[in-house]
DNA sequence: TATTACTATGCGGTTTTATGCAGGATTCAC
DNA sequence: GTGAATCCTGCATAAAACCGCATAGTAATA
């Protein structure tokens, strides 16, 4: 059999099962493992399937969704860039949805050993693809507005855990009304993250500095860090600096 | 033998079988492999066949295998239509991950008002645009194979919940083993779902008939529908049918 | 027919490719 | 942790491809 027929009944296998494992293929193929292998090699070389420990995955059925644009990208990818460095290997770490979050789980060193736990199914997916993380997602009603679980479930199942760090994004934060969010489901939510968390850090684009939603979801006191697009020394965060909060 | 009669051969058998090996000509045509070479590199040149490693394929070997993004994508949308019929407003649903059940969920009518619990963060957030639908993310460990959530969590979950109707997606079904697959997580998963459900549809695409994985789901007296992409009287069905299975 | 010019083919030697195997390292799953 | 599965590295080998060259065949033409 020529390395062609073979690529193609891999790539055929794959599209049918969505993964293939070497030492099936070998069998199939009456070849030797490491000849799977190699093919597989190639084959994820030219972009066509994704290969992994055992085996290789469908690429389409990997990444069906494209990301889309995001708001202030620059800002928040300045944000997710300090963020990471509050992370340690070994942790377990709590974060929310929402953009930023998103981008600093893209942007995560490959070679961080973390347990993710989140309530965002965009967070998880873009986990997927690193190698050393164990992604939990926190299951519940989804909300169609936020992208993430909300609800009864996921607050006690909160209850029942206790995280190094939890990363949140916010739509508002005021030094005279704490962290601040619009949507009650959310606020729930994050109360119940912040109380299951040793630390809490706060991430959010300067835009929305010192902005105040319709509903509180903890005071300062609570913030341990305080991430934004500015330089830390920054005028704007003096208040903030005074509360006793770590800026970033 | 003329050069041109030799050309004349190999593309004759090279639609035949869609491959030639060159050694295989070289006796075949009595002439040197260096010949046949030669014969298959103007071949080549012409775009008549595409030249590899030993002989030469056919020109549709070689091409469609770029375009595939989501592997037999009608059949699955074809799958889709017909289950989307078995779903009544009010149900309780229950599905797997896959793209099929990922299809279906795309194509799920905007006045049907459902409540659809799902393992697949990508089904969760498939169904985030639909106006009617709620959607309970089961949660637990993310398995970054099958982009579903996984566990004892999941598992335990299940336990407590009775459902209308359950949608699987299968790597195998067979008279014989019934439904398989590969992946032992999945098999827990799937056997739990299974029996959190009143009725079981199993949808797969015809290629996937007939054929056998590693591990057993479920005997195919579990099985209440089996959607196919083929004509429900194909008598492809025909042993299914017989099982008392209902086609469609 | 003989000459010439050109193409096609085969052959020997070398290089490249494909594959399997042994071992030790790494990773995974329980 | 620990054992098993998987992976990597280097190596050996055989098949295939390549290269240059000699020669046989072919065709056109004087």
């Amino acid at each position: 059999m020529l390395k062609k027929e073979r690529h193609a009944f891999i790539i055929k296998q794959i599209n049918l099962h969505n993964k293939v494992l070497s030492a099936d293929l070998a069998t199939a193929l009456n070849v030797s493992e490491d000849t799977i292998r190699r093919d597989l090699m190639e084959l994820d070389d030219s972009r066509q399937i994704v290969k992994v420990h055992g085996g290789a995955l469908s690429k389409s059925f990997h990444y069906p969704f494209q990301h889309t644009d995001i708001y202030a990208v620059d800002a928040k990818k300045a944000i997710a860039r300090k963020a990471i460095g509050l992370i340690k290997s070994g942790m377990m770490v709590l974060t929310g949805g929402g953009t930023t979050v998103l981008e600093m789980m893209q942007a995560l060193p490959q070679n961080l050993a973390v347990t993710v736990f989140t309530i965002s199914p965009l967070v998880a997916l873009q986990l997927a693809d690193h190698p050393l993380v164990t992604v939990i997602l926190i299951g519940g009603e989804f909300s169609k507005d936020s992208q993430v679980c909300v609800g009864s479930q996921v607050v006690n199942y909160l209850h029942e855990i206790k995280f190094d760090i939890c990363f949140l994004g916010t739509n508002g934060i005021s030094i005279a009304d704490g962290v601040t969010d619009s949507d009650l489901n959310i606020v729930h939510l994050k109360k119940a993250m912040i109380n299951a968390s040793n630390r809490l850090v706060i991430m959010c684009i300067s835009e929305k500095l010192n902005s105040v939603q319709r509903m509180n979801v903890c005071p300062l006191a609570k913030v341990d860090y305080l991430i934004t697009d500015l330089d830390p020394d920054n005028q704007v965060l003096d208040d903030y600096r005074e509360k006793g909060i770590q800026l970033y």
